[in-house]
DNA sequence: CATTTATTATGAGCCTTCCTCATTTCACGC
DNA sequence: GCGTGAAATGAGGAAGGCTCATAATAAATG
C-alpha cells in the first residue's frame, strides 16, 4: 500500500481524507452562516458536492458533525494561541497576549461561540466538556504555572477561579462589544489584567517594601493606567 | 373568587390567564427536564392537558414559547435579587449578596442557562438580548451607581467592564462547580470581590490620615514625573 | 484483461415534528 | 332555547433527519 505512486493521483485513503476535509469545511461554513437550525443536512451535502446519505458515512448524525466542527475550531484556536504567546516575556505580558488573542478571536468568529454552546448539549447530558476546549484552556493554565515557577505569581493564587474570571469576563466582554457593534477594545484586556495584579509578586525591591497595603497600591496603579490611557488618547487626536 | 358567586368559578379572562400559566409551567418543566430538542410541542400540550393546536393560540411557535419561559425565569430572578440585596449595607456587601444569590441560582437552575442561550437565537439574528435579562443586569448597575453616589466606589470605575467580569466570572464558575459536581463555594464570591477592591474608596480615617506615607508619596512623585515627561514629549511633536 | 470481492456512494422513502386550518365546542347575552 | 363570536381541537401538509436497498467504484485475484 506504500508503493502507490503508480496509481492515478491519490491513494484511496487520501481521497477519503480530502472528502472528509471537504465536508468539514462545508459544514463549518453552513453552520456559521445559517445557524444550527437553519442548516439542513441537504444543504451541507450540496455545499460539499456529495449526496446526503454520504454524510452519514462520515458522521453519525447532525449533532456529531456539529461537534466535529466545533472541536476543529478550538483546535485551530489553540495553535494560534500558542503562537501568540511569547514565553520569554513576563507572565503578565503573556496573559495580556492571550487575552488579546482570545478576545479578538471571539469577536471575529462570534458564531462559533454559539455553536460551541450548542455542541455541548449531548442528549445524555452530564454537560460534557469537549476535549479540544480543555486543551485550549490549558494554554492559560500553563502560563499561570510558569508564573508560579518563576516566582512572578503568588503560589497561593486560586488557579481555577482565575481561569473562570479570565475566560468568563472575556466572553461576556466580547458579547457586549458585538452588541454595541464596537471594535476590539484593548482597554478590556487592560482592565482585566489589572484585576490580577494582587496575585503578582513584584520583582522590584521598591514595591516589595510597599507590599503591606495592597488596596492603596492598587488604587495608584489604577490612576497610573488611566492617566496613561488618557494621554495616549489625547495623542491620537 | 368569593364575590363572583353568580359565575361558575372564574371570569373568562381569569380562566384564560390560568390556562396561560398552565402552559408556561408545563413548558418550563418540559424544556428544563428534556432540553429544547428533546421537548416536542405534543409533550408540552400533554403536560398542560390541552390540544397541540391550542398552544398556538397562546404562542406563535416553539421558539417564541421558549423565549417566554426564559424571560419569565429572569423576571423571577430579578425579584429574588432585589430581595437578596440590602441597600442599607456597604456596596461591597451588596455586591457580595448579589454574587452569592446569582451563583447559587445558576447552580440550582443550571438548565435555565442553557435555555437562555438557546432563546437568544432569533432567526433574524442580530444576537438580540432579552429585555428581562437587561432588567436583571440593571440590579448590578444600580448597586454600582449607589456606590459611586455614596463615594464608596471610584467615579472612574469602568462600569460595563466590571459588569462583564462580574457576570462572566460567575457563570463560568458555576459551570466549573457543576462539572466537578461540587456544591456552592463561597470562596468564589470572595475571590471575585477581592478583585474589585482596587475600585473601592476606603472609608476609614486611618488611611486618610496615613496619606503622608512615604511609599505613596514616592509613587505619586513618579506619576507626576511621568506625566510631566509625557506632556513635554507631546509638546515637542 | 476479466472477474470476483470489498468498499464507498446514492437518493428514494420512512418517520418524526412543527405548524396550519377547517371544523367543532363552548360561553354568554338576549 | 338560540344565535354569535371566541376558543379549542386534531387531522393533515410540509420539511427535515436518518436508513437502507441498490448502484457505482476501487481493489484483489487468476
Amino acid at each position: 500500500m506504500s508503493a502507490s505512486s503508480s496509481h492515478q493521483k491519490n491513494t484511496q485513503r487520501e481521497r477519503l481524507e480530502a472528502r472528509e476535509q471537504n465536508i468539514l469545511k462545508a459544514a463549518t461554513e453552513a453552520f456559521s452562516a445559517l445557524g444550527v437550525d437553519g442548516t439542513t443536512m441537504a444543504e451541507i451535502a450540496r455545499r460539499a458536492d456529495i449526496a446526503e446519505g454520504t454524510l452519514y458515512l462520515y458522521h453519525k448524525n447532525k449533532q456529531d458533525l456539529l461537534a466535529v466542527v466545533v472541536q476543529n475550531f478550538w483546535a485551530e484556536l489553540t495553535k494560534g494561541a500558542l503562537i501568540a504567546v511569547d514565553v520569554s516575556l513576563p507572565v503578565m505580558t503573556q496573559l495580556e497576549q492571550l487575552a488579546t488573542y482570545h478576545l479578538a478571536a471571539l469577536i471575529q468568529q462570534s458564531d462559533m461561540v454559539g455553536l460551541t454552546y450548542r455542541a455541548r448539549l449531548r442528549h445524555g447530558e452530564p454537560e460534557y466538556q469537549l476535549p479540544k476546549i480543555r486543551e485550549y484552556v490549558r494554554v492559560f493554565d500553563q502560563i499561570m504555572e510558569r508564573g508560579i515557577n518563576r516566582k512572578e505569581l503568588s503560589e497561593a493564587i486560586p488557579l481555577w477561579q482565575c481561569r473562570d474570571v479570565f475566560y468568563g469576563a472575556l466572553e461576556y466582554s466580547s458579547r457586549t462589544l458585538l452588541l454595541r457593534e464596537a471594535e476590539f477594545d484593548p482597554s478590556v484586556v487592560k482592565q482585566l489584567l489589572a484585576m490580577f495584579q494582587p496575585y503578582t509578586i513584584d520583582q522590584t525591591p521598591l514595591i516589595m517594601a510597599g507590599q503591606k497595603d495592597t488596596s492603596i497600591s492598587n488604587r495608584l496603579e489604577k490612576i497610573e493606567s488611566q492617566l496613561a490611557k488618557l494621554l495616549s488618547d489625547r495623542e491620537s487626536n
